[in-house]
DNA sequence: TTCGTGATAGAG
DNA sequence: TCTATCACGAAG
């Protein structure tokens, strides 16, 4: 049977649409396993609310590390987001926000101290959590070990974009992605509503 | 809506 | 040393 895990090459094209592609594969983390449901992109260059914008570190991990390196850092003191390592034409890096809980389901239980799959992996933090992601796999290459990887599912998604969210800079790109409906992600996809409308149409 | 939590970076 | 700033989540 020919591998599912998603190489290397994947990762060397634009963050954005890294991104949206990742959505719908799966993630797999040891005997856990989820669908992503949501993405954010995150560009080296011209990006605010990147971390190479404000964090010389960041930017020495770009240069240091291979595409499909996991870049995993600690947030608000309490939370470990994962991201990948993306490049291609341009660098960046994308951020997996949401899953829906495939594998492995009672251990993710056992470790968030919640039982609505529903809540299991429905956050950055949360899915770190559940999947005990932690900096020890900081700069682990997600590309070589099928512990640690992303698959192909051979699933077809109908994606959404959106505006990022928890950001204050950089905020009006579309460069969030989630799976149309979806009822894991972390926050729901905004409504067309007349005011984000009008913000799109004039931009 | 508010608040805890700690790493990081830049200013003084 | 001090301070601001978070790509968050849970409780109220």
């Amino acid at each position: 049977m020919r591998s599912r895990i998603i190489r290397t090459t994947f990762f060397r094209r634009d963050p954005v649409a890294c991104a949206r592609e990742l959505v719908g594969t799966e993630l797999i983390w040891g005997t856990c396993a989820g669908k992503i449901v949501e993405t954010e992109a995150y560009l080296a260059e011209n990006d605010e609310a990147c971390h190479t914008f404000s964090r010389p570190t960041a930017r020495a991990f770009v240069g240091r590390n291979k595409a499909g390196a996991a870049y995993i850092y600690f947030s608000y003191g309490a939370h470990w987001m994962l991201n990948v390592l993306v490049k291609g034409a341009s660098n960046g890096f994308v951020l997996i926000r949401a899953l829906q809980p495939l594998r492995g389901i009672e251990l993710m239980k056992k470790r968030r101290g919640v039982n609505d799959d529903k809540r299991l992996c429905s956050g950055p933090g949360k899915l770190t959590e559940a999947f005990e992601i932690t900096n020890r796999h900081h700069e682990m290459n997600l590309c070589v070990d099928p512990r640690h990887c992303f698959a192909h599912s051979g699933e077809d998604v109908d994606v959404v974009a959106d505006e990022r969210i928890g950001i204050t800079r950089s905020a009006h790109h579309r460069w969030r992605f989630t799976v149309r409906g979806s009822k894991y992600v972390s926050v729901p996809v905004r409504s067309l509503t007349r005011s984000s409308i009008d913000r799109s149409s004039s931009l």
